[in-house]
DNA sequence: AGGGCGCATGACAGCGCTGTCAATACCTCA
DNA sequence: TGAGGTATTGACAGCGCTGTCATGCGCCCT
């Protein structure tokens, strides 16, 4: 009735439970005519090694860790669902936890783990340098994905984040924007810190000057960026373009157009959202390919758990510019 | 360097390891002063259970699964992160598995599930009666979510399809409309049947006819229902207003409707989604309440992770209609 | 023929915890 | 004073698996 186990295999094999271990780990050394054997056996009892009993031995069990900021978050939706489905192909469950933006939480939510006994982790990891590396184990493979946050030690796969927002930005001065607003948390990480780079860098070499009235550093949700949009939008000589740093911010934005009944203001979004091309105008995004990025780093993870020295890579990958048509918009001219 | 373990703890406290193992699981029989000294020693080591270890003694993991139909869905997603934050409260973890709409999966997901050990396991069921049944463990508790399919004997969290979607059409009836689609698959869900039965019973209550040519019942996902969609509101005598019987359903539309340039038919979604106040005009719903619904999906587990014997409930949470403008709208004059 | 070697397999001790049952000390009541 | 409780604690055997080390056997070489 209960769940066979190892015992009953080696019975109805007729080995030892040593040769069934042997079997069940390919460990080799063991006559291909005793593996077909022990191999009939588990087949025919459907048996399944006990996991637990597996890590109280020492090992790890067929468990990966995932450690996002949210996990209603539609890119990290994506993440997780990519990371799932690979795990569950390679017969391993996946724990999942949210860190909320918070320091601590994210600690105490990757110790858990790691007592837990995981194989591996993949974080998006918090904070910046030591302190954002100090919580990461040893013990085990981790894979950081989406901030680097300084980590040298670990492989990341992150997106080009100065590069796509160079990008985005030249692409508002070329479709003749001056005034073109940023909007996003730039203490928190390091991630928007960069796109902030990529934004000024674009605008400098258009021989623009970088306006710090336009720069909003201090929204990092959707109801944070509300507001600012809206007091940013407000004035004559408002921006006729805005990038917003992330998804979240966007949203603000586009609530505060919303609400302004404007749709001529140019708006580039740096990472896609569901509905993005329903908006009117259909909203233009720097895509951040969270399915070819949570791909990636699961690779990484899978290697990496099978070859725990392999060597330490960074893997960068180009975002994606996706015009819908907010950010094809000409400048409006003067009210 | 390793984890501490029970030994560690017992040595420091000056007890045997069975002293610590009551303290810890709360048995009683224990002198307070005793109990007081293995806490500190506990404080002191910062010692955690091991939780394969105990599982290996006959108990379970402190460990709920969570089987959803996938995880980037943002109903699901919701879900997700209130029972993760739940969990993680009272010292659990939570193993996320999708089953991408396919009842083999299903199946093999909440089978793995039950092997690693799970304390409980909240499951949005598939298929109907016996077999949706059947693929559910007795050995431990279980919470259906979501749809109930005939399940008949573990508890329940779902919401008034019917109702919702009766609401919803009476809604449109009362703006006036008089041809009014329903889009959605019921072969797949009996939910979608309920709300197709709300559909159905609003308009004979209102004395309007139910025109099967008006009733699409094979849609699923966007996609299909996008070409459905377009087709349906193409002709002259075109209904004057859409139900969308699932999101997905409703992007389809969203989407066809965008297409086709017009703004001028009602609309109501049955399940909200992120950014539908942002569509022109925004997008009227009837609400899920997914964070409900997940907050008393938990509530239920963990009462009877502590009474396993305690009476099956059914829970049926009220939706609620959401106006934003797209159901509001008045029937369209003759082209 | 005999020593040595490699291959295939098995016996057994943990891993860290909980369940069972025993032991001890201290009371209580007659 | 002694039988029988009660409260508190401990010894020990598993749980299912893997790591270590031992065993048995056939084969090679000298």
């Amino acid at each position: 009735m209960s769940e066979p186990t190892i015992y009953d295999v080696a019975r109805e094999a007729g080995f030892s439970i040593k040769t069934v271990s042997r079997v069940l780990n390919g460990e080799g050394g063991v006559r291909p005519e005793t593996v077909a054997r022990v191999r009939a056996a588990i087949e025919h009892l459907d048996y399944h090694p006990n996991p637990a009993a597996r890590r109280l031995g020492g090992g790890k069990l067929p468990t990966i860790g995932l450690v996002v900021d949210s996990l209603n978050d539609p890119f990290f939706g994506e993440v997780i669902a990519v990371v799932e489905r690979r795990a569950v192909e390679m017969g391993m469950d996946v724990l999942v936890a949210s860190t909320g933006m918070d320091a601590a939480r994210n600690q105490s939510q990757i110790e858990r783990l790691v007592r837990r006994g995981v194989a591996g982790l993949i974080v998006a990891p918090f904070g910046e340098g030591q302190a954002a590396r100090a919580v990461l184990p040893d013990k085990i493979p981790v894979v950081v994905i989406d901030r680097q946050c300084g980590i040298q030690d670990k492989d990341v796969v992150r997106v080009t984040d100065h590069e796509g927002a160079h990008e985005a930005v030249c692409h508002l001065v070329a479709h003749g924007h001056r005034r073109i607003a940023f909007l996003g948390e730039t203490a928190e990480f390091s991630t928007v810190q960069d796109r902030l780079a990529g934004y000024s860098d674009a605008l400098l070499e258009a021989g623009l000057e970088v306006d710090g009235q336009l720069i909003e550093t201090t929204c990092w949700d959707a109801d944070a960026a509300y507001p600012l949009a809206l007091a940013m939008l407000a004035p004559a000589d408002a921006p006729t373009a805005v990038f917003a740093s992330t998804p979240l911010v966007g949203l603000g934005v586009l609530r505060a157009l919303k609400r302004l009944d404007r749709q001529d203001v140019a708006l580039v979004v740096f990472g896609d959202f569901p509905l993005a091309e329903l908006m009117t105008p259909p909203t233009t995004v720097v895509d951040q390919r969270p399915t070819a990025l949570a791909e990636a780093a699961f690779a990484h993870l899978a290697r990496r758990l099978e070859d725990p020295v392999a060597a330490v890579v960074e893997t960068v990958l180009p975002t994606r510019l996706v015009q819908r048509g907010s950010g094809e918009l000409p400048p409006r001219g003067p009210r």
